[in-house]
DNA sequence: TGCTACTCGGACAAAACGTGTCCGTGTCAA
DNA sequence: TTGACACGGACACGTTTTGTCCGAGTAGCA
């Protein structure tokens, strides 16, 4: 089980995108955190799909959140760029095979795809948990606040 | 994101196994699930590498459960099959770009590597609180009696 | 005790997915 | 009106997952 690398740069991106005041351009988030500038923008067509960030064209244009980052969770963040598909599939295989169930007497649901949805409910509970201000209210606490005001001040130029 | 579809295969076998009192060989679990016989031989390798079944080679050999079935949780099947490595992987992009985080200011781990692994336990843990016994035993009291027992006798068949 | 048949185990291809890249289109500022 | 910039979707590449095959080893039987 693998989640999409792109997750990590989308939520990196939601950070800095929470405490920039104007809209950033993608070129710009790519070379703050040195990945594929064209990639990124993949992400971030993801991000605008789901309604999580809105795009202004044009020159000085760019990226910026659509509501406040305290409302965004990342569950938001993974399901706009992962899917919103659990990652097991229950295939019904008791109803395949010479001893299959047949499907009139198969009224319960199968015991291994109910564990399974539940762990995944688990999962993403913890991550509807969290929000995006709440990330970078502890970036901002851990971070110098040379360095942050220093990357403020490259992102702005 | 997406686990991997012989988890659900590995685990259905695994219950299958609990309920058998004889070595089932691979085949028999295959033709059972009506699944592709050389792949599943592939996942129930994985099993025995985890060492959580063992096979009797030669005639009437098999695979057959390494401890109680009440002794195995339905992580240690997903894990065996699926690696132990969690979906998420952070890269630390925070260290790269023109912006990048000295090394030794570095201290605290990154917030969203924390609050992924966070939820990575939480998933886990659901897993681990269920063992294949009690798998068994749900199946066992949703099947109806007849069918059960017909399963039964074609696997000693 | 040798043979035979049956079993697993690891090495070998094919397909699907994620990853990475490109250029066309729309839009804002001058 | 013009120009340039930024986004958006369509196009290849690489890697992982999926699927298959044949050889090695072992237990039962004559």
């Amino acid at each position: 089980m693998k989640l999409s690398g792109g997750v990590e740069w989308g939520l990196h991106c939601c950070v800095v995108l929470c405490g920039a005041g104007a809209p950033v351009p993608a070129a710009k988030l790519a070379e703050l955190h040195d990945v594929s500038p064209s990639y990124l923008a993949k992400q971030l067509q993801s991000l605008s799909r789901a309604g999580l960030v809105r795009s202004t064209q044009g020159q000085s244009g760019g990226y910026r959140l659509t509501r406040d980052a305290a409302e965004i969770t990342m569950l938001d963040v993974v399901e706009a760029i992962d899917g919103p598909q659990p990652p097991f599939r229950c295939t019904e295989i008791r109803r395949r095979g010479p001893m299959a169930v047949p499907p009139e007497r198969c009224t319960t649901p199968c015991p291994i795809a109910r564990v399974m949805d539940s762990a995944d409910r688990a999962w993403r509970e913890s991550l509807r948990a969290v929000t995006i201000a709440e990330l970078a209210a502890e970036v901002d606490t851990t971070t110098p606040r040379e360095l942050l005001d220093r990357a403020r001040a490259w992102l702005s130029a």
